[in-house]
DNA sequence: AAAATTAATGAACAATTATTCAATCATCCA
DNA sequence: TGGATGATTGAATAATTGTTCATTAATTTT
């Protein structure tokens, strides 16, 4: 053609560099290496994106919207309490176990120099759901009242901390290690 | 003298460098910028550490080694077991909370080209107390009777993000903050 | 206090890596 | 089909940053 821009180059460009983040940090990558791990010459990386910063800044924002946009579906703050916080909570364990690496990405972002000022207050965005939700348990008296941070501490912290465990192999996850969890976490929660 | 090897002045090139990686990640940490900060000419890092890869796992041993000693010291696990948990528990707080910063340089290092394979074991020996005392927790019916590892992350998990709530200005801690989370935590975990 | 020894300096050099752009290729349309 | 348009290439260049080392400064020894 003259074809007209073709975005399954980009999201092959997105991919390598996820990769290469994932497996040498952000120190180690090197554009030559993005361009070949996504079969393209240095140059073409340069067509789709200004430079390299704006590659990791791009990278950044594409995947948290995509992650935010997965978490909030299926959640409908209409429904009972008690389910609404069960959903909530599976969907963003689910959501954080898929995306583990993304989320390896996403935490060296945060501390790296190409970090945007505006980005950090988009970042808690995602979180925003279960914060409510908390805030309308403490309310409705279902919930210990305490401050919310402490409750989103007790939510998610075990959440991430047992994902990690299974990044290094010292636990499987499955339905029951889920459930188990998610018994304990409501135990200390709930009044 | 020809003075004796100055190892305040290493501690200085350990200080810089800490904080020029807290401040812009390992991508953006640079030699110069380290013997600058350390008020010492480029080459004179070079006389105390053999090149950068060097300084960045020296660093690593330096501040894991640190972490370790302050949080063993004052645990004796021949006490009774729920004194000992608590004061693991607040231990363990403690230290995480007074070396965030060096937290934070840890887990970068874990994804880093510098990485070597040998420290990742290592690693793990920090939470090894915690890991004993909640098994024999379990043995003792003290404890819900799950995998150890999901103790674990609902012991450690809310620390850690109640912690980066801290750092992100969402919350104050203080002895009630600590109290109150602690509550939550082995409301959950006890039988 | 001069000689000897060690530490420190920082400009010069080397190595690495980001970026450009003239040349080439692919596709479209008249 | 041939010229026009836009995409792609990758070697050449620019920029950045790690490392060295001849020189200078500081300290110790005799």
């Amino acid at each position: 053609m003259a074809r007209h821009r073709d975005y399954s180059k980009i999201e092959q460009i997105f991919e390598s560099t996820l990769k290469l983040v994932l497996e040498k940090g952000f120190a180690g990558l090197k554009m030559a290496e993005v361009a070949k791990e996504s079969n393209l010459a240095t140059g073409t990386v340069y067509i789709y994106f200004k430079d390299k910063d704006d590659l990791i800044n791009q990278l950044y924002l594409f995947l948290k919207r995509r992650k935010t946009i997965l978490f909030l579906q299926g959640i409908d703050q209409k429904e009972e309490f008690d389910l609404v916080l069960k959903k909530i909570w599976f969907a963003y364990f689910e959501v954080t176990m898929q995306h583990v690496n993304e989320s390896a990405f996403l935490e060296q972002y945060y501390r790296s120099p190409f970090l945007k000022s505006n980005v950090k207050e988009e970042s808690k965005q995602i979180l925003k759901p279960i914060y409510d939700l908390l805030g309308r348990g403490v309310v409705e008296g279902k919930l210990q009242t305490v401050n919310v941070e402490i409750l989103l501490s007790q939510m998610v912290g075990p959440i991430h901390e047992i994902i990690r465990a299974y990044h290094d192999g010292a636990i499987e996850i499955n339905a029951e290690t889920m459930n188990q969890l998610y018994l304990l976490v409501m135990k200390g929660i709930k009044l």
